[in-house]
DNA sequence: ATCAGTATTGCGAACGTTCGCCCGAACGTT
DNA sequence: AACGTTCGGGCGAACGTTCGCAATACTGAT
């Protein structure tokens, strides 16, 4: 049981044992009853090859790295568990498995996951996620020329490969679905500065804004990280301003945050859909099951993994790349949190 | 950049590349001067040991297979994921890295995945979970003597290394703070028969009636599949039973079917909580800001997975198992929707 | 009968480690 | 002055593949 190799396969069959890894490969010119005769005595003995021995004789390893990046609220990333496995799907079909990472809290140390994963010709490539502007993860993957491809952009100046979904639009429908239903002054819920995906998706919020003629009030936008507390807390301090001021409808940028809103609009009294708009971002699998459902933003998460690890094997295999940059539409599902 | 070697390190200082060797991984006996000329060298070229190498010749790899099953209707499980998370996080520290690979619909298939990653010698030993009465996989991989250990039970006549929450005893607690409130007829939604889980939770509702004298009514007792529309189905039937038998409380064998009753107790008109008790089992995340927030059953989940990788650890390194199945206890989290 | 050409298979080498054993020199002991 | 001991380090071998080229046998044509 314990290990069979090529020499015993060839004492089987009686031939080199170089000749077994041919056929077994499927690249030799033999005569077709050694041929046979070789695949049988590899099935009678269970014959599987060593990675070990097969990755350090081709200089290969058919891994891919993906790191895992876990805030420290230790809130679930659902959108991120959905994209994984996805990814994984496509690379398995590719040949090629993935490698699940760790990576702490501190942004310096992330580096050096990579670079040891690949320096010791672990790992062929990465995937990123959760990616920001200036991120030292993709700084230092391109200075040494490693292959990765992220979900989510960093500066437009860096040359990378990259799939994201466009969040700037995204918002921008979820305002002129609000306008649509008759708002006009339309309150932001959104994470702290300084979040790439963040800024994207508020410049959506002010261009739907802009395109209406409507003046962008300060006072109608409040931050806070990502969580169900921020949005609980927004809300109640939106709908403290003044009557005049008083939004009618709340965007959140995450659907963790909606959550809060919904509850804390319930709270003062005012019945979501009707009395005050609520939507989210992300679409998570048990948006469509709050009191009432939520209106949010559905991201394709499937086809972001597909295209993902297609350009990450495209670089890994050396083949041309049409486009290094990939952006994919958001799809607005109304649900009722927005219907009055 | 490309590749650098022990034949380099060697070169650059003066000495065997067995002796590098020896040196890095401090076991040897050299001068404290070639010693820092070595560690000089190494550092100034930035030498990473090949992985490949270094597998093929201490026949090992370091790796940890994780199948990943994901439910034809795509529903996702955050419980899994904060599971694997955890489990990598102890895996890693203990030098090990984690393949995550997916495993198809097919119960058959699943035996080939695990075959092929342990005859390859690509992974030393397997996390399971999602595990079941004979489960096929268990029986293979106690057959095959591959290292193994997994969240969840199986057979009790089968002899391996498991960890599992105790379900009959968490829904049992439920049943007594049920009680405790006053409610005398308890409904159960709960998955399909055949499931070792599920098996485990009904008897614990089973127990809590008996050990209150409360004669078990079959008609309170309703099957379907995980989804929350099992959840709204089934408690419109309990409550379309006849006053003097239909259900006061109704417990549910998931939050997500819970989150199911919690709807189709509202759209009946009673508020849960005051009007009609609903509970869950698994604590998800998003469970304490639903509307009431749910009353639930939490799983040590971190500690679960810290047990298993330990399990999987000592059976790789042929430790002594003190004991072999680990049985954890849940804990229930009171909230509105079963306070009257 | 000789020769080129092809079909089949064998062989040496290399991928980068780790491990056990051997060897020379320096040391102190009888 | 001859003899074990220890220290510092070298050397051969092996882990199980893949790959290019060499070698043999067999075919058909001249």
């Amino acid at each position: 049981m314990s290990k069979v190799t090529l020499k015993d396969v060839a004492a089987a069959s009686g031939v080199s044992y170089q000749t077994v890894s041919k056929v077994l490969n499927k690249q030799a010119t033999v005569s077709p009853e050694t041929e046979e005769r070789i695949w049988e005595a590899a099935r009678q003995l269970h014959y599987r090859p060593n990675v070990s021995a097969r990755n350090l004789r081709t200089q290969s390893s058919n891994l891919i790295g993906y790191a895992w990046q876990r805030a420290a609220d230790e809130s679930p990333r659902p959108i991120l568990d959905q994209f994984l496995y996805n990814a994984v799907l496509r690379f398995e079909q590719a040949g090629y498995h993935v490698l699940t990472l760790l990576t702490g809290a501190t942004e310096e140390m992330d580096v050096t996951i990579y670079r040891e994963l690949y320096g010791r010709r672990q790992v062929e490539g990465f995937i990123l996620a959760d990616t920001n502007h200036d991120d030292p993860r993709i700084a230092y993957l391109i200075e040494q020329n490693i292959p990765f491809a992220s979900f989510g952009r960093a500066n437009d100046a860096w040359d990378f490969c990259w799939v994201d979904v466009d969040g700037r639009h995204g918002m921008r429908i979820v305002v002129e679905h609000l306008l649509a239903q008759g708002h006009r002054r339309i309150g932001l819920i959104t994470w702290p500065e300084g979040s790439e995906a963040g800024a994207h998706r508020e410049a959506g919020y002010e261009d739907g804004l802009a395109a209406a003629g409507i003046a962008l009030n300060p006072q109608w936008i409040v931050r806070g990280e990502n969580t169900v507390q921020t949005g609980a807390e927004g809300t109640t301090r939106l709908l403290d301003l003044p009557a005049g001021e008083r939004p009618t409808a709340v965007m959140c940028i995450s659907d963790f945050i909606a959550i809060g809103a919904l509850n804390a609009a319930r709270a003062a009294g005012l019945q979501p859909g009707p009395d005050i708009a609520i939507t989210g971002y992300d679409d998570l699998p048990m948006s469509q099951f709050f009191h009432p459902p939520l209106t949010t933003v559905h991201q394709p998460i499937a086809e972001v993994s597909l295209q993902l690890a297609e350009l990450l094997l495209q670089q890994i295999n050396n083949k041309p790349i049409a486009k290094k940059g990939i952006l994919l539409n958001p799809r607005l599902v109304v649900r009722e949190s927005s219907m009055r």
